[in-house]
DNA sequence: ACAAAAGATACTAATATGGTATCATTACCT
DNA sequence: AGGTAATGATACCATATTAGTATCTTTTGT
């Protein structure tokens, strides 16, 4: 069980890295200094470009930065670009648990901790990951 | 991204449904009630016998029932057994996030996240659930 | 024209999840 | 004793998700 996946740590660490260059970075320069496999980080960052975190330069001497400031990227948002909606409170059947019963009780439960769980990681923004 | 997967959520119905019981129940009657997948609530069902979660009595008229006080089977403990170790900030390289820079910050403010949402779900039993 | 970059897209590999199938063992009942 | 109805153990299979590769196209500065 992890919360975050390879593709939204990866896309974190590429987003952290740019936002402290002043300069546009190349995937090249990305794959020396995270030591990522290349391919799979061209491909998140085609995406963070598609999806407007970053802006894109093609031709030599392009590359990517960000298009948006530091501290108005939030981690939840990349995950949600990688892993889509957050879901803790899933339930499986249409019933409810413990059949025979009322409504739900654990998915009202774990709502409260998913509520406060999202709001927290809502606050996080990569201003305050690169500051740190 | 579930917060719980189907084996923890079956045990949990079935561990729910068997508290309110007095006597001992079958599979059979379980797969009737729960109206999910005989031969993989079977294998739950095992697996929470063999970690002490529920007592089995096997031949004829045997069946489940709890070991343990529904008030002292906690939410937590059935999703550790399905799901192991439940870590929402796991880091996929050795190093931080952002390198260059000192401890990986995102991981200790995951930190925090993970430890209220696991005091929050290690305080929700059975008991709770039933009652509920 | 060339080289070095990103864009797009299709494919593959590994892992986790959600199951099935089958045979062995136990215990009650007649 | 023997049959039947239950669980125990274990090996196998199917599907989905995650992680990654490969390749060809387009753009752009020199």
């Amino acid at each position: 069980m992890k919360l975050i996946t390879r593709n939204t740590d990866y896309g974190l660490r590429a987003i952290c890295y740019i936002a402290k260059q002043k300069k546009v970075v190349t995937v090249t320069e990305l794959v020396k200094v995270l030591g990522v496999p290349r391919p799979f980080l061209r491909k998140i960052l085609q995406r963070l470009s598609r999806e407007n975190i970053l802006e894109s330069y093609k031709g030599q001497f392009g590359g990517f930065k960000l298009r948006i400031l530091a501290k108005n990227i939030f981690v939840i948002q990349i995950m949600r670009i990688f892993q889509g909606k957050i879901v803790l409170n899933g339930c499986f059947l249409k019933k409810d648990i413990c059949p025979n019963r009322g409504k739900c009780v654990l998915r009202k439960k774990i709502q409260v901790i998913e509520n406060n769980a999202l709001a927290q990681l809502g606050k996080i923004n990569i201003a305050s990951l690169v500051r740190g």
